[in-house]
Formats: structure tokens, sequence, C-alpha cells
DNA sequence: CGGATCGTTGACCTGCGTCAACAGAAGTGG
DNA sequence: CCACTTCTGTTGACGCAGGTCAACGATCCG
């Protein structure tokens, strides 16, 4: 989502990186936040739960991904966030990203973009959860990760490691587990991807992104 | 959504006024943006079709919002805008937006927090989609517009006007309109909300939020 | 006055949810 | 190291929330 060379420029400006294990909570919602989080190695989800147990997660972010750059303006958070892998992470306090921005309008739009970037995402989703089937939602899940990752060199038009569960899935897509393992099954079955072992094999990109009504354009990936 | 003083310094940058009619589609999806849309007096609301011709409502604004801020940073826009009703804007050039985030980063990090305010309605919608009930997803929305509405002054705990069609709030909550019809008549058998000739008559606020599972703090109204 | 658009309702259908069972993998404590 | 739970994935049977189709007023508008 960041440039290679702003990229390192910010990292320079980072205070410290710290690790997570797996699956542990990293914010939770309504906390007052006084830093942000830049996720340099393994994946991160934000994700609300609703009164009646349920569990909303809106958004999935990969290395070179600012977790949490909107906690800057707003100040604190209205979801959680938790590692789903073990990860290492950047640590930007509020003040250094102060700094930076006061530094350069430049750098400033860059990190406002991104988080835009961000939102453009939860738009699609929000298409898809409203408006597309189950079998299209994880069909357009599975492209867009391919494409994300595609970027940062994780991936390929072939397949991706993908650590995250069928629960997990459910838990995106507003689907619950059982279906979304059979319509895994049968997007399996139609020989489009396959997702097995945290691995998501795909088998025919340009139609599983026509089954999906995907395209890219809402990454802004140029 | 911005405060009124610093509204009244932004419409002094503002090139010129505009109006559309009822119904017109203002931006396209995909199209180019030199500009930004300060909405002054009607609705506008942001959607994306899908291929097989369902309609999802992205946002629902209202007068004092920002209808496409975020084309400044993205350049283009990835969905869609029309006029709800008929309405006035004020239009800012990208050049004066640039112009006034150069001068001032305190505006810069304004007109951020107003863009990630919209983001962090998007990811409540996403909630409600995926894991509201049909009722709770209307009652959420009722909610969600009360609290804006009142803050700008058009409306109160006890209602509002809200110049939607059922296919309106069937499209943005990701329901048939038959279905919404439906639950419109249950919230109002059950007491909690009316709505008839484009006014959203409430009955029991503290009732209604209950069943949306509504909480305000997503909104940062402070 | 004729044609859209919208709201409303009934009858029926289906995509997805629920419940339940079980096997395999992966922790966990002794 | 092994018993023991817990978490996953998988499948079947069944139920229901919400979709589909259809009909018909009411309203608006040219």
């Amino acid at each position: 989502m960041i440039g290679e060379g702003d990229r390192e420029a910010l990292e320079a400006a980072a205070s410290r990186t710290v690790k997570f294990a797996a699956r542990q909570v990293v914010v939770r919602e309504g906390e007052a936040l006084s830093q942000c989080t830049l996720l340099l190695k393994g994946f991160v989800h934000r994700f609300k739960d609703t009164e009646d147990g349920r569990r909303q997660i809106l958004a999935i972010h990969i290395p070179g991904d600012f977790v949490d750059l909107h906690s800057y303006p707003l100040k604190h958070l209205e979801h959680s966030v938790a590692a789903t892998t073990e990860v290492e992470v950047a640590i930007f306090p509020h003040s250094a990203v102060r700094e930076l921005t006061a530094r350069s309008t430049a750098l400033t739009e860059l990190l406002w973009r991104a988080t835009l970037i961000d939102a453009a995402i939860n738009r699609e989703w929000l298409v898809s959860i409203g408006a597309r089937s189950a079998e299209a939602r994880l069909a357009h899940l599975f492209c867009e990760l391919q494409a994300r990752l595609e970027r940062i060199g994780q991936g390929d038009r072939n397949g991706f490691d993908l650590p995250l569960t069928q629960i997990d899935l459910a838990d995106a897509t507003g689907l619950t587990p059982v279906h979304t393992n059979r319509m895994l099954r049968r997007l399996r079955v139609r020989g489009l991807v396959e997702f097995r072992e945290r691995h998501v094999f795909i088998h025919d990109l340009d139609e599983l992104r026509h089954v999906a009504d995907f395209d890219p354009g809402y990454l802004f990936l140029e």
C-alpha cells in the first residue's frame, strides 16, 4: 500500500519494532491510542463484535499495511485489532507522525491516501456482503488478497499463503462457517480455487475474477 | 462532520456553488476528479452497481458532509455519486484544497479526519450488513441518521425528514424492497419507529437503539 | 388522463443458517 | 511421553429469514 522508498524513510522514523503472538488482541475497541502500527511481517485483522456474539472482520492486513493509521487523526479506535499470525510491527508514536506530516505535505498525502485505500476496500466489502452471493463473496476475497499479495511478492497468479481458518473467512464474509465450507467445496469442484492447509491454490484466475465480479481498480495499486 | 467555524472558513475557499436536480448522477464510477464537493443543502448518496444489476448504497450524506473529499488524495473515485434530493453543493478545486492543506496542518488533519469518520461509518455498515438481522439493520440506519441529523439541527429524538424511498433503504441495507417493507411494518407494529411520507417518526429511541445494537461512538460526534 | 414509480400484501421458494455428529490436528497439562 | 481437551474441517438433516414473483392501489407527473 506504500512504496518501497517511502516505506524505508518511514521505518527510520519508527521508534521500535514489536512482536505479537498469533491470535493475540493488539488493540481493543474504544481504546485511546498514542501510536500507529506498520505491519512488517505476518497478518493482522481488524474486527468488531456485536452484542449477540457475532464477529465481523472488517479488514485483513498484509505486510506493508498501516494497520491503524486512522488512529492518528481520530485519536481512538472504534474496532479491535488482532494478530492473525505471529507478527512483527513497527511502532510510530503519534508525535512522530505529527513531525513527519508537519515537515512534508507530500508525505501527509501519502499517509492520507493509504487510509483512503483502506476505506475503498471497506466499501468493496460492503458491496460483496450486501449484493453478492456467498460463492462470489469468497471468490472476491481471494481475488483481492491475490492482487494485494502479488504486489508485495508474496504470491502470484497461481496462489498465495493465507493463514486464516474457515471460521475467519466466514467472519469476513458474513457467512457461517458451515456454509463457507460448502461454498469452498463448490469453488474447488468448479476447478477455480482450492483453499487447503493455509494456502490458496488458484486454478483459473480469470474465471475466478469473473465469478467474483472482481475489478482491482478499487485497490489503487498504481 | 465539520465544525461551524471551520466550515465557514472552507466555504470562503469554495470556488462556487452548484445545484443538482433530485436523482441526478453527479459522478460516475471511475471518473477522474479535479474537485471536491461539500454538501450544503439536500441529501446525496454514493453507490456501486454490480454486474448482475444490483445496487449497493455505500453512504448517505447530509448537509455539512464532504461527499468526495477522498477524491483529493485518490484522484479518482471507484464508486458513483448521485443527488438524492434536489441539492446545493460547494465546489472545491483540488488546487484550492492543496493550498489550504499546505498552509495549515491543523486543517489538513481536520479534513483527513472527516474522511476517516466516513470510513468508520462504512465499517459500521459492514457490521450491520454482515452480522445483524434485517430488522436491526434498518433500526441501525435510522439510529445513525437520527444522531447525525440531530447534530446539524435537522431532527431530534422524535424524528427527522428522510427523503429516501423504501427501495433506497433496501439498497443501503442489502435487502430487497419487499422485505424492507415488511421489516418497516414490524418496527412500526412494535411501536419503535414509523417511516411514512419521507419522515421518520421515532416513538421509542432508547428501545430502537437497543434493537439496533447502536452505539454512536463510531460517529465521533464527541 | 395515461404511464411511471412507489408502497403493500400474499403465496411460494431457496440460499443460507442451525443443529448435530464425528474425524483429524493441535495444543496442554500431567 | 501420553491422555485430554479444544479447535478445526466436513457432512447430513432440517428449518427459517429473506428472496422472488405477482397483483393491485396510490401517488405523482407530463
